[in-house]
RNA sequence: GGAGGAGUGGCCGAGUGGUCGAAGGCAACGGACUUGAAAUCCGUCGUGCCCUCCCGGGUACCGUGGGUUCGAAUCCCACCUCCUCCGCCA
């Protein structure tokens, strides 16, 4: 959520925002009608005055009654012959004004209701180098390059992970669809295995680099994913909820993470804060389909380590940190061996919450073509404000300083299930066994999966 | 699952119908003392929202949501969370 203040001061830029993010936020107004943008803005602020006009006449029935109750407290004061008559038309006038105030205050709350509700929807501000359009991300950077297999003398194109993955034994969908249903899985023999070490090295990568090791629920109340910026009751949500009670099954470890701190103030030399939370996480994946969904790129479940950080809004301090971040993440994906390029996501394809984001996108050979490993966004304060975490910054001379919200960053360390599509793809050979990166050798316990004898 | 107890400012903690936005302490900040520091002393010190001629004024907030009352931190109901005891269980 924004601040409502920029709203009264610079609706202007909230309409090019809109317009850079192609979100609308009234069905009727959408990018089809001329100026949807300008009039969406405009609505938004007669719902915010007609708000602050109800809430006004409010304060002040209020302001009556206070001032009632006082006149009353001075009646006990009174010689007692007197109080009775002094106190009839007193509580009379308390009655009715009691009665005034509650009808209004149910009109008040339902325009603020209507109003954050819209509000709500308005995304975060976008950073000045984003670039604006759809599909024009900037590619920042490459690292390594596609291994050319027909000259290393593959005799075949090389195999996607999921004509790999059953080859070797790795991966039973199968049993998956028939317990829990289509794109469930049961990962099988070394795959649990190197599904395990990819966890414990970026555990072990995160905590190299300063971030408090979590393990965390797997379920978290809709209000605190609503406090992160994710719709759980949208139509095309993307979140699992529980049946009878507020609780949706975590599609990140950030909601966890993120809503660690609601409604509490940070100490300044705590910061960054900075934590990271191994999870499972569940999507709905409602209406994906198609080539970049098979086998293990697109499924129900599957684990994460995620990074996560507060940082003061000084300067450009979180800015700096979600480089720091896509420099861990790119560490991570330079020591599995495996070609990357960084993207720096454009506007339209930029979450609610996000002012920038960096994607990682690893080379494919199965399709071809890059995949989304990783993704770090940099939210400022937008899921701060909702969530309440704040920070006191040093005090300037005599007053202490006002807390501020602070700035919330994310971003992945290792999805394991993308990145075992990445791995088993780039490091299969040509006899049909896989190369293990040599950092997670040691938790598999061997060099390469090979064909299991028999099978 | 059953029975009891508790939730108050950054933290601890008093407060059982009006004198309470809330004692006291800690922490923080400003100052005095000191060569400097510590200690001591004096002072300041919650947050959101609305209005403002920027001096201030109004309103709300004592876990959350309802209710009783002219008036609720205080009484009633529901929920959430924590603690103690019992039961069950990996």
């Amino acid at each position: 959520m924004l601040d409502i203040k920029l709203l009264r001061e610079c609706p202007a830029q909230l309409a090019a925002n809109l317009v850079d993010r192609r979100v609308w936020i009234f069905d009727d107004l959408t990018s089809e009608v001329e100026g949807w943008a300008e009039a969406t803005i405009a609505r938004l602020a007669e719902l915010d005055q007609t708000y602050l006009g109800l809430l006004r006449e409010q304060e002040e029935l209020r302001r009556q009654q206070n001032e009632t109750s006082a006149a009353m407290k001075r009646v006990g004061k009174l010689p007692k012959a007197e109080q009775a008559a002094a106190r009839g038309p007193l509580v009379e006038k308390g009655r009715e004004l009691r009665a005034r105030e509650q009808e209004l205050g149910e009109s008040a709350s339902a325009a603020q209701a209507t109003r954050d509700e819209a509000w709500g929807r308005v995304p975060n501000l976008t950073h000045p180098e984003v670039p604006r359009g759809a599909d024009e991300h900037t590619e920042l950077s490459r690292w390594g390059s596609p291994r050319d297999f027909e000259a290393e003398g593959f005799s075949e194109p090389p195999r996607d992970h999921l004509s790999i993955a059953e080859s070797l034994d790795l991966v039973d969908f199968a049993s998956g669809a028939k317990v829990a249903g289509q794109k469930f899985y049961y990962l099988k023999n070394d795959a649990v295995l190197l599904d395990l070490a990819l966890q414990h090295f970026a555990l072990g990568v995160a905590r190299e680099h300063g971030f408090i090791l979590h393990t965390t629920p797997d379920l978290a109340r809709v209000e605190i994913l609503q406090g992160l910026g994710f719709n759980p009751r949208g139509e095309s949500t993307q979140v699992y909820s529980i049946a009878d009670s507020d609780l949706c099954l975590v599609g990140t470890a950030e909601i966890t993470l993120g809503g660690m701190f609601a409604d509490s103030i940070l100490e300044l030399d705590k910061l960054p804060l900075l934590v990271a939370g191994l999870s499972h996480c569940f999507r709905t994946e409602a209406g994906s389909a198609g080539q970049e969904s098979r086998g293990l790129y697109r499924v129900h479940q599957f684990t994460k380590v995620e990074l996560f950080a507060f940082t003061t809004a000084e300067g450009d301090e979180s800015e700096a940190l979600h480089k720091r971040m896509l420099a861990i993440e790119e560490g991570i994906f330079q020591a599995l061996e495996l070609p990357y390029r960084v993207l720096d996501i454009a506007s339209n394809d930029l979450g609610g919450p996000a002012y920038r984001k960096f994607d990682i996108e690893a080379w494919m050979p199965g399709r071809g073509d890059y995949g989304e490993v990783t993704s770090t966004s940099n939210c400022l304060d937008y899921q701060a404000r909702r969530l309440k975490i704040r920070y006191r910054p040093a005090s300037e001379g005599k007053a202490k300083a006002k807390p501020k919200y602070v700035h919330m960053l994310n971003g992945t360390a290792v999805a394991t299930s993308r990145a075992l599509v990445a791995i088993l793809e780039n490091h299969q050979q040509a006899d049909g066994s896989v190369s293990i990166p040599a950092v997670l050798r040691p938790w598999v316990g061997k060099d390469r999966i090979v064909p299991v004898a028999g099978a």
